[in-house]
DNA sequence: TAGGCCATCTGGTCCT
DNA sequence: AGGACCAGATGGCCTA
């Protein structure tokens, strides 16, 4: 690595003034934030970086690789613009590498490696620490009777060797529970995002976009039950899209074959008067729904590959000003994946699922599906219309629905409900 | 290089 | 004591 002698000061540490050690500046370009290797002591290095935690994680594991054998420590600044003679004491300073005894963190991810490895052969390792642990005193509580107050309440138990082991293994069965605890939710909320109007295999929505659009989706069906008339599809959309970010705003638009422009709210005021004015219909509402002004990740602009095209629709000439392209258009790159459960905004629709695919062979049936989902199958279905309408599939298949191998056809349907009143 | 998203570990709190 | 739940911390992966 080249560094460059800088200079020789002193630096205030965690309280220990160290006074004479040598900067390395390294050169590394980080929009002026950069980064100093310090020279604490002979066999004691510090990697000191003005810049976000991951940024400086990702320089450490770098640089820590100059001196092997010394003991590396790091710190990392939020604000770039610190001074270069500001006192590092300010710093979010923690230390690493695997001379320092005190190493919690490493420690921490040894276990945290163990445990995703394999949870037995952690508990192994564990046992392993255990004849490790007889060499050793037992372990007491740590004390700085110098430092720190002395604590009220009752005295905490001296960590025996089998305390502590019973800690481990209590430890190691509680990663499991929460690791598993976790599956389960994310489980859930790939049921929901199965559920929610816009699914794709290949580019998941993210969890809280998913949370978010099932918010939208189901005050959409309420205001559709509410009003009691079927909305316009514009209307509809925004309603969906309300804090969503960029990126799930054109998934959406790309499940429903629109164009973002069409329908984004920063860009009405450029649409043609009779699209606001349906959209003024479905948006304004007594109950004044509001999405909190919720930050979008910077994904980027709308990307087209994510439009849907579909080969042709008996409505294409009536739907050709809300889309990017034509809709005649099979020659663009279709989108990935269709949508999950078929979006309907009045539910009179229904569809046949033909015995050609994987899903086929689970669930053959035919079925009239409200598209409110979840809502149509738990209590909204009779507000669609007759028991036959109703969604009478269980729960269970419900949440199961993958439609990838019909989504043409199922789009096709949708525009149709959406557009046949 | 920065930042978003995610999985995982961890310790605290509450409850049974 | 132990399980469920939660929030903070961390590193990996990915994209702009």
């Amino acid at each position: 690595m080249k560094a460059r002698k800088r200079e020789a000061r002193s630096l205030n540490i965690r309280g220990n003034h160290l006074r004479q050690f040598t900067i390395w500046r390294v050169p590394v370009k980080t929009g002026g934030a950069g980064g100093q290797l310090s020279v604490l002591s002979q066999n004691t290095l510090r990697w000191s970086c003005r810049t976000s935690r991951r940024t400086c994680n990702s320089l450490y594991k770098t640089y820590s690789k100059v001196k092997k054998g010394c003991i590396m420590t790091k710190s990392y600044s939020e604000e770039s613009m610190m001074p270069e003679s500001q006192d590092a004491s300010n710093w979010n300073d923690e230390s690493l590498g695997s001379h320092d005894e005190h190493d919690k963190n490493g420690e921490r991810r040894a276990m945290k490696r163990n445990c995703a490895d394999d949870d037995e052969d952690a508990l192994n390792r564990l046992e392993d620490d255990e004849d490790d642990d007889d060499d050793e005193e037992d372990v007491e509580e740590e004390e700085d009777d110098d430092q720190k107050p002395k604590r009220r309440g009752p005295k905490k138990k001296k960590m025996t060797k089998a305390r502590l082991q019973r800690f481990k293994v209590r430890r190691v069965k509680a990663n499991t529970r929460e690791r598993n605890r976790m599956h389960g939710l994310n489980d859930a909320l790939e049921c929901l995002r199965k559920v929610v109007p816009c699914y794709s295999k290949t580019q998941k929505l993210s969890k809280i976009e998913t949370l978010r659009l099932a918010k939208n989706y189901i005050w959409a069906l309420s205001e559709i039950l509410r009003s009691d008339k079927s909305p316009d599809l514009m209307s509809f959309v925004q309603a969906l899209c309300k804090g969503l970010s960029q990126p799930t705003t054109n998934l959406v638009a790309g499940c429903l074959q629109l164009s973002p422009r069409t329908f984004l709210p920063e860009q009405s005021q450029e649409l043609p008067s009779h699209m606001q004015a349906a959209s003024a219909s479905f948006t304004a509402h007594p109950y004044s729904y509001q999405t909190p002004g919720l930050p979008s990740p910077p994904y980027g602009t709308m990307d087209s590959s994510h439009i849907f095209h579909v080969k042709s629709h008996p409505y294409a000439s009536a739907l050709e000003p809300f889309f990017e392209t034509p809709l005649t258009d099979c020659t663009s790159p279709s989108f990935d994946g269709p949508l999950s459960p078929p979006l309907s905004v009045n539910g009179n629709f229904s569809f046949k699922h033909e015995a050609s695919s994987d899903f086929e062979k689970n669930y053959a049936f035919s079925m009239h599906y409200p598209g409110a989902g979840l809502a149509g199958a738990q209590g909204h279905g009779s507000l669609y219309g007759s028991s036959a309408q109703r969604c009478e599939v269980p729960m269970e298949t419900m949440m199961s629905y993958d439609g990838h191998s019909h989504h043409e056809r199922l789009m096709n349907a949708q525009l149709n409900a959406i557009f046949h009143e």
